[in-house]
DNA sequence: ATTTTATTGTTAGTATACTAACGAGACTTC
DNA sequence: GAAGTCTCGTTAGTATACTAACAATAAAAT
């Protein structure tokens, strides 16, 4: 307790930054950033492609369930539908039967898209993890699920 | 191969957003960036406090520097210095040495809430991973620093 | 010594990602 | 059926995070 090692620690100076869960997680988060637009283009960014995902795989439903189901809030869902209906890739209509809702579905364009960067996006994943050994691979993916 | 899963996944059925590093890593992250609000309040921001703690560190050095550091190109590491020198968290003199450089470094003000928010910063750390058992925690960690 | 190259910091533009407040519609409850 | 409550989508504001282009300074190459 009156050792050196006790009043270092007691000033604080075994907070090393670089050891911080937060600090990799935004690291690596930036990694996979910078291969998905090397892979994609200019053509989506990871929560457009996201929100295209799941379009694909749910077919229609409200913005705000998007926004839910992707993991975004009411503010940042709305600019993501926002640009794919200007870029072509979804398109809306109010439903009649909630006159607060809309109605986001796929277009032609939107799931051709979709089909065509699948190969792409599965590539990003393996790309992301390709430091890891195999094993490693699938405990990580665990442990993310585990920690979502 | 001709059965109706190799139809299907031909189709690019397959493709299932929820099990995708990117997804899972975003989601991560903004878990993270909740937990971080909700320790620091509106104090500090998580690269805010990167750049903080990283001049806590290494003292002063130069803008690009620091952004380097912690991980920030040079647009974003500017919005981060300029926000933390308005909060007076940390000052900027010219370099005498090199006319391009500013030196940056914490104020006495900024090195006080660093040190008060140590324990807020290793808080945050600990409840990041606390759905993990401590070995996973260890496993977890090692993975991220692989994958960096 | 001059030219080229590299680095430093700035600016403008776009896209997440959050908070907070808001109006409109739908639902509950009394 | 009127009041309160919830949900839906919108808007404004702030903070990352990137690209691209830019001017100023410094260092290297010729």
């Amino acid at each position: 307790m009156s050792s050196q090692r006790a009043t270092h620690s007691a000033r604080s100076a075994t907070y090393v930054l670089d050891e911080q869960v937060g600090f990799l997680l935004r690291q690596i988060n930036q990694r996979h950033g910078a291969l998905f637009s090397d892979a994609m283009g200019n053509e989506l960014t990871p929560t457009q492609w996201a929100a295209l995902a799941k379009l694909a795989e749910i077919g229609v439903c409200s913005q705000n369930q998007l926004g839910r189901l992707t993991a975004m809030d009411v503010a940042t869902i709305k600019g993501v539908v926002d640009r794919l209906i200007r870029d072509g890739h979804a398109e809306t209509h109010s439903d009649p039967e909630d006159g607060r809702r809309f109605r986001v579905a796929l277009t032609d364009q939107g799931r051709e898209t979709f089909e065509r960067l699948v190969p792409v996006a599965f590539s990003i994943s393996v790309a992301t993890l390709e430091a890891l050994l195999p094993k490693e691979r699938v405990e990580f993916l665990r442990l993310l699920k585990k920690l979502r």
